[in-house]
DNA sequence: TTGAAAGCGGTACCAC
DNA sequence: GTGGTACCGCTTTCAA
């Protein structure tokens, strides 16, 4: 029942350990008859290589780190699910965290990872982590040779791999593709108005407009805390009722469904008089009524290309410290909460 | 740059690796002022033990592994959630593999993490297992050693602890609440007749009926394939007009928002004269409109759950072969889509 | 109270 | 072609 080991195999075989050590690793030094003899016993008594003493000796774990904010977020989900893809094609293990959104949480973790059970790390900042503005954490880390990849919430001053969506183009489009449809009132809701994502989101919408010479109204924007979000629907419903509003582009999806709601509640019909698009490609959006357009991310994408990254840096001869910043496109799906304006 | 190992220590300080490997276990054999010494050294250039080294001699990784079918599906999301927070609490890291439903990723992840990777595993079966009915990887795993927990999708035959749903109660429940809510045409819409978690539903649904003397209807029963997620909408459509059905229970959320949909287009109020529960406790039910209401499952519960047990085994002096299955409640949680039959 | 050395399971250099 | 052995970083027994 106990693990075969090398020396087992050794022992039983009448040969020593670095023989079947070369033999199976199908060494030129040995000889196809010894070579068969060892890999058939091996294989026959289901011999599997001790990873840890691999580890040990090579100093490479094959494994990744991931650190998430919060694993029931779907974009997480689907970004997860492209790094582990990627990650198991190549042979590589993962360990993975949920920060929780806390920064102490994510201290500990890189501390507690950062000992030989991981060769790099993928992450996006805990929103804590943020406000803190706090990254001594990740730069102790490059220090000590460990790479990182970050993704969607990233740290700008961080010098590491990045990989992040083109929100501010992905809003400036949006806006225009609502102009198109005779929208002329188009409001901004945003849950994450303190991230570096929600800034680019609404700088987009701002530049939208203005590409457009449709004049800002600041009464159009509202900033809500994700952490209301029990609320949305409470602090939706003066927004949306006490102004002129013909569209809505929200940066995430359970504000843009109580937002739908609201919209219905207060007597519009979507899409007849009232257009609703949310950032993020979740379920919420494939399975509201109607349907939401959105400006959809690609989350495992970005994983996918995040593992890749961090893979390539890992396996190349001499590490290179030049670090590289990439780019995911959105994509405007149009589904049924957008149409043209019924005037 | 490199980490500092013990060894760097001793010659530092001009001792041998052995007193310093006791001093930082403050071990007794060594003088309170070596140690102090020692411990303000490791401290000061921020000393971590190599995690690798000490698997090695430890055989034991202190880190688990887990398989799940699809992270995209909420209730797998949550019972991580659950895992990882007790995992982290003991100081236990999380391996995790994504099986994608496949019966070969799940056998080879299997093979991949029993080499000293992981210490234990907690999973779910791949839906294709289930279907081929082959559970040989387990036994194995088992045979050498290495403890599992089964959650939500057990194998019946493994000899292993075990998480579950209270399905069948949890669907006597619902038809009860509905009965007495004045529905006489309970309808039972299943996406997962090929589980037992799904059978076990049924069963409580059949149960319901007879308790309550309500003649079993074959043709209010309908079972979805999974796959067919794109047409449950058609699909649902000729059952629920071409029936009598006040009411429907459905295994999961998607089919349940399906059936929300088709019952408002043919002409149903949600709910004063048509009732829809679902099973799951996900965003869906939450944000659809009407809210939900569901027979919730408590996914972080049971990851909390079968962390314990198996962190629990892992850590027994003498590891006991006896197993248990724990069974984790449903709650029937009232929302906006059941209410007392109008008329 | 301290240190030498074996061993965890491998790899790889060097002798033979 | 095969075998001896040092080493990866740490723990632990035993001797000093």
């Amino acid at each position: 029942m106990k693990k075969l080991t090398i020396k087992d195999i050794a022992n039983h075989l009448n040969v020593s350990i670095s023989t079947v050590s070369k033999a199976l690793n199908d060494s030129y030094e040995i000889s196809e008859t010894t070579k068969e003899k060892i890999r058939k016993y091996a294989k026959e008594n289901n011999y599997q290589p001790n990873v840890t003493a691999l580890s040990l000796k090579s100093k490479k774990t094959k494994t990744i780190g991931i650190i998430i904010p919060n694993m029931l977020n779907y974009f997480f989900a689907q970004v997860f699910k492209g790094i582990e893809k990627i990650a198991s094609q190549k042979g590589y293990k993962i360990i993975s965290c949920i920060s929780n959104e806390s920064h102490e949480k994510e201290v500990e973790t890189i501390r507690m990872l950062s000992n030989g059970s991981i060769d790099g790390f993928i992450l996006s900042l805990a929103d804590e982590t943020i406000i803190k503005n706090d990254f001594k954490h990740f730069e102790e880390t490059i220090e000590n040779g460990i790479p990182i990849v970050m993704f969607d919430r990233v740290a700008q001053n961080i010098d590491c791999d990045k990989v992040i969506t083109n929100d501010f183009e992905g809003t400036v489009n949006t806006v225009k593709h609502l102009y198109r449809l005779g929208h002329k009132n188009i409001a901004f809701v945003s849950t994450m108005s303190h991230l570096k994502v929600g800034e680019r989101r609404y700088l987009g919408y701002l530049k939208g407009l203005e590409d457009l010479h449709v004049p800002f109204n600041k009464n159009l924007v509202l900033n809500i805390e994700e952490e209301d979000y029990k609320k949305y629907e409470s602090i939706l419903t003066p927004f949306i009722e006490n102004n002129t509003i013909d569209s809505v582009i929200t940066t995430d999806e359970s504000s843009a469904v109580a937002a739908m709601k609201v919209a219905l509640k207060s007597g519009y019909k979507i899409p007849e008089d009232f257009s609703v698009v949310s950032f993020s490609n979740g379920i919420l959006a494939r399975h509201s009524n109607p349907k939401m357009t959105t400006v959809s991310q690609h989350g495992e994408i970005m994983g996918a290309t995040a593992a890749e990254m961090l893979i390539n840096k890992l396996e190349k001869k001499q590490p290179s410290t030049k670090t590289q910043t990439k780019i995911i496109k959105t994509d405007l799906v149009i589904r049924e909460s957008t149409r043209p304006l019924s005037k």
